[in-house]
DNA sequence: GAGTGGTCTAGACCACTGA
DNA sequence: CAGTGGTCTAGACCACTCG
């Protein structure tokens, strides 16, 4: 049992800590157990049975638990197999953060050409974002992706250097498919979520030359800031997307 | 009873309806009350145990269909008091759609300027967006919003005509609060989501004269369709963002 | 205190997968 | 067929709101 259902009897310190569910406490042990590499990405986990023997708790709160997970992305049921962390190489999930869409609906073909990569001192900014110390080191990777073999987005890509160790040019251009399943499957670090925020610019004469538009062109300017488990920051991507042919999709709701 | 819990017994035809679990059809019995009126925005629905009641299933059935609206934001949960409509005219749920933030993250005023609200036939495009028929009337609001009196937004919005008979530029003028709030009141329209296409585009002189930049300045454009019920289009709006000092939010996930 | 939603349990049965 | 997740039920108790 991970702790009674009441952790607030009668004498419980007046602003104690929050009540928080059993449901609640599975989650952060299930997640614990995904961040510490116990399950890994694409893998199964115990069925819900065991799980609820593991904690010593019903079948329907672990359940609960596991729901809330795959609402987040975080894990994928599937019926009559069993329950599967989620993971970023994998056909049908590919393009989860990339809500490049093209106009005539047509996606073709993606490929990816890397200009630059780099290890330097973090400059002030992205030091900031990503919650580096002054002084670390942070990956500048540069990069393209052409949709059609027309160039449409030009991506900076910062990152912590203690994190990606052997991360080269080489090892990033002879990968097929996204970068955050290289990420995943290479270095450990799983992307949850994001935050991003876009603006309209005009193109500079490096963006205009590598995206091949008119320099002034008008482009979508996408900062992402990527989040592992705990909300911890691990990449700032600023990315300028041409929309001549091409739309940025979003749902409200 | 809604129906059988297993719609399916031995004399199912072979490509029959697909299996709908009991929550789903309380889902839609729910929606259908709220869709004619049954229960209106703001107001709170019966308990539980009286939906349990008179959809003759359990208490459980009906707290999971209920769960599932209220992560749609068609019903919103108070614990201790009921649950209830959603409503666009509160102060905690304004601007759930506009995903526009200050870079100082100060809000300030918000404050509305109707431009222009004229009813024409549809243009095609409009037209076909929002499902009418050629010839049928649409009405087009043009309006600016500004932030701290500093022009920022210009929206074209283009409704219905038949869903919004007595709209004028005064009743929209003298309103206060969010343009979904009247919708919902006075029309008994309510917007339930949305999709948008966003865009890099430069001003043209019209825009850039209502929003108070140089011509060509890149805008961010932002194209939105709005559904209700059964996601039929209600609104279409055109909108252009001066991303100067304000960028647009997106979380990922 | 009565009434509401929120959590947890135990048990039944259904739908799907793969050996 | 056994094992998985998916649905449904009934009942207990907790947390919150308001009169």
């Amino acid at each position: 049992m991970v702790s009674s259902f009441t952790p607030l009897p009668a004498d419980a310190t007046s602003d104690g800590p929050a009540f928080s569910p059993l449901y609640q406490q599975i989650k952060t042990l299930i997640t614990r157990s995904l961040r510490s590499g116990e399950w890994r990405p694409g893998e199964l986990i115990p069925s819900e049975v065991e799980l609820a023997a593991r904690y010593k708790v019903s079948q329907g709160t672990v359940r609960k638990a596991i729901d809330a997970m795959a609402d987040e992305n975080l894990l994928v049921r599937r019926q009559g197999k069993g329950t599967f962390v989620a993971t970023h190489s994998e056909q049908k999930i590919q393009f989860r953060f990339l809500r490049l869409k093209a106009d005539d609906g047509e996606t073709g073909n993606v490929t990816r050409r890397v200009i630059d990569c780099r290890r330097l001192r973090a400059p002030a900014d992205v030091g900031r974002a990503l919650g580096l110390k002054s002084g670390d080191t942070a990956i500048q990777l540069r990069r393209v992706m052409l949709f059609r073999d027309v160039p449409v987005v030009l991506d900076d890509i910062w990152l912590p250097g203690v994190l990606f160790k052997g991360l080269t040019a080489e090892r990033v251009a002879e990968y097929r498919g996204p970068m955050y399943g290289l990420f995943e499957s290479e270095f450990g670090v799983r992307m949850i979520r994001a935050e991003e925020q876009l603006r309209a610019v005009a193109a500079d004469s490096i963006a205009a030359e590598l995206l091949q538009v008119k320099p002034g062109t008008p482009l979508l300017s996408v900062e992402r800031l990527s989040l592992t488990y705990d909300d911890q920051p691990v990449e700032l991507r600023r990315g300028l997307y041409n929309t001549e042919a091409h739309y940025y999709r979003n749902e409200l709701s």
